[in-house]
DNA sequence: CTGTTGGTTAAGCATTTGCTTAACTATAGC
DNA sequence: GCTATAGTTAAGCAAATGCTTAACCAACAG
């Protein structure tokens, strides 16, 4: 079995770094060049690149090189992905509960005209 | 700056992998046991035993011993904190495409009555 | 008590990450 | 054309990952 989506895989390893995700949230409020971005960051130019490299790889952001600078922007609509897998989950373990809660009412309400004394 | 949240670089990470990613879809419709979880996968025990405890260590999932079986089950809720950071990055580049989109739609407006012609 | 099953620990190893520095290319401004 | 700026490429390195096998411990079953 074994899902195999390297999408979600790439996904999901370029959110695991805090320098990825910082850059992610930068670029939700509008693009931005590869030194704008690599600026706030603790890490040399070419690290930084490194870290869009991933972004881009895994579909999150998107790239293009005007003259000298190379800009970037989000990728509307990528994390949807992550987000069904995540939502996808959530839901399925709410259901179990519920049924679980329900199953353990019926049990209590047995209980309440057909108990065995303890 | 670098919004440091160890939570979501573990969390995010721990999601990366397939395997784990395949342990928690397995998880998500009821509890497992240690080998009954790594059965399915193409590596030995002590192999799935670490993505476990990578798992475990993310706050994804919990265990407890009954027996020599350690019994395995989601965390409910867990997935919630990556879950919050990706709709707040979409709804901020959505809000963002909004007004963008606003903006053009002035453009355009004006230049249907004041227009210097091409 | 003895064997089998379920799990744990430890050591070792190949690969991947995440960075660095240094050298280089390409554009923009004067 | 010179020079400063923005980015790219490459080599190198320490640490982290993801596995393996082997040895070990604990509990249940006969």
């Amino acid at each position: 079995m074994l899902n195999q989506q390297p999408g979600l895989d790439r996904m999901f390893h370029a959110l695991a770094d805090p320098a990825r995700r910082a850059m992610v949230e930068r670029l939700s409020s509008g693009p931005a060049s590869a030194s704008d971005l690599a600026r706030p960051l603790p890490m040399s130019l070419p690290a930084a690149l490194q870290h869009l490299q991933v972004l881009e790889g895994a579909g999150l952001v998107r790239s293009e090189k005007v003259g000298r600078v190379r800009n970037f922007s989000i990728e509307a609509g990528a994390l949807s992905l992550a987000e069904q897998w995540i939502h996808a989950r959530r839901t399925e373990w709410e259901r179990r509960l519920d049924r679980l809660g329900a199953y353990l009412e019926t049990l209590i309400r047995e209980g309440e005209h057909d108990a065995p004394d303890k």
